[in-house]
DNA sequence: GCTGGGCTGTCCATTTTGTGGACAGCTGGT
DNA sequence: ACCAGCTGTCCACAAAATGGACAGCCCAGC
């Protein structure tokens, strides 16, 4: 995502790189200053970009609070888009079977290139609950347990292209992210079928999932669970990573059947 | 939309056009050539600002048939924005049911601006169908029955301004649809509670409309349902009125309800 | 089998357009 | 009263987008 495309093209990538940034924080919004720290651009190329976007209507530009939100014309171009994507349909049911049934929340997650998107979520019964993962986060694929459950059924060349970031993924993650430590988690993973985040990203704030794929058998989706170390204990997991199988694959097996479009 | 907003503001305001554009057609795709005439820009220009919108994952580019189409990221960022803006889960059975009690097909459109977009559509029974209305279209306010149905609960200076666009709406749409004629259509409209559109843009495709209004009690978004002339009879037009007025009416009441976000 | 229309993809000189350093003015904290 | 951090705006400058022009492809029609 960061490689320079086409020529031409210098404002279009800053305008999807805003649109990103903003997207990330869908129930706060966004402030400008910290957008623009993320964007790594100077403050008034911002600013009127930003003002140019919700013009548009594709922000949405809270004076009071003054941040910035996704706009309703995207809201209404995803939901066009939504009839060639549709998986959130056939997905809501199973995150509310797994929310219930677990206590835990639970997270629906898409892969967009080289990184995971976290689209819809259900929150659990159980107190205590992390907020590192909700829609619109995103991470890089091979962090967080959604990125690892699609990661680790990925062609072995993708794998290594994804790992070798010059350092840039150990140094926002931490060494855990090392690629030893990934491979080693893939490699549990495709015996188990699931993976297991044990506070990776967050000490204590640990995470389960389950990889859905495509009619073409590609990894393009995974479910996920979040909670507290002391409810993802082993004889747990088990459990937990049963069920995330079992719904993952049955939201597999649907796409497979209506041939729509 | 066309007046120029914010300085520093053209690539943006040509990539939301584009947008737009390839929005307009979900199912098939949108040619270059096609969307060059509809953008008014130069085709290498168009092409360029595609083919970036592309490598950011805004668009899709069909190298098959060469064709564009809204991108998955669209679909993630409006799925992520649709929690700010979450209606089609309320109006999908209303959806359903009416097609399945009417047989013609049924829409919801949301207004945009000065326009209406078409974002769900649930086909009727009935063997003869209209395609003028489907997901992704747009039409400006005044036309097309969800248009016309949102317009007569505006206020009396805004409905005013819509109508003076100086003779472009009449030329593209034809002479029915001159300001006297929407307005006593508006008129019809707000005694019933229904808006019932003649065959005004396609002879013999009839529609009829109702509004969905947001907390604010602004009409924001409307159901529709579109079939051949006879099929909208005297005699049917009420029961049908009522259904659309029954279904936009639990929606409205729907969106009172739960105080999210 | 040739011709022409319409298409995609690309180049590059031109200049329009976006850029960002700098500044004004506001707000809230101390 | 002061400072830090913020929003909103200006404008000289140069980089970046623009679009006219061209090469080459494919298909329909004759």
């Amino acid at each position: 995502m960061a490689e320079k495309p086409v020529q031409g093209a210098q404002v279009v990538s800053r305008v999807a790189r805003l649109l990103r940034i903003v997207g990330r924080a869908p129930e706060t919004g966004a402030a400008l200053p910290d957008i623009v720290d993320a964007a790594g651009l100077t403050r008034p190329t911002v600013y009127r970009l930003l003002n140019s976007l919700a013009a548009e209507g594709l922000l949405d530009h809270n004076t009071e609070t003054n941040t910035w939100h996704l706009g309703p014309e995207l809201y209404v171009m995803g939901a066009v888009a939504a009839g060639r994507y549709a998986i959130e349909d056939l997905a809501r049911p199973s995150l509310q079977r797994l929310a219930d049934e677990t206590g835990e929340s639970a997270f629906l997650s898409i892969r967009r290139g080289d990184e995971t998107v976290c689209l819809l979520r259900v929150e659990g019964s159980f107190p205590v609950r992390s907020f590192v993962l909700h829609e619109g986060v995103r991470f890089p694929l091979g962090v967080a347990s959604a990125g690892l459950a699609i990661m680790a059924f990925l062609p072995e060349e993708e794998v290594d292209r994804l790992l070798d970031d010059g350092g840039a993924r150990v140094e926002r993650f931490g060494p855990a992210h090392s690629a030893e430590s990934i491979r080693a988690n893939l490699e549990a993973t495709r015996r188990a079928g699931y993976t297991v985040n044990p506070g990776l990203i967050l000490e204590g704030s640990w995470g389960m999932g389950a990889a859905v794929f495509d009619r073409n058998g590609q990894p393009a989706w995974a479910l996920s669970l979040t909670g507290i170390e002391q409810r993802f204990r082993p004889e747990r997991q088990e459990m937990l990573g049963k069920l995330l199988l079992e719904e993952a694959h049955k939201i597999t097996q649907q796409l497979k059947e209506p041939q729509s479009r």
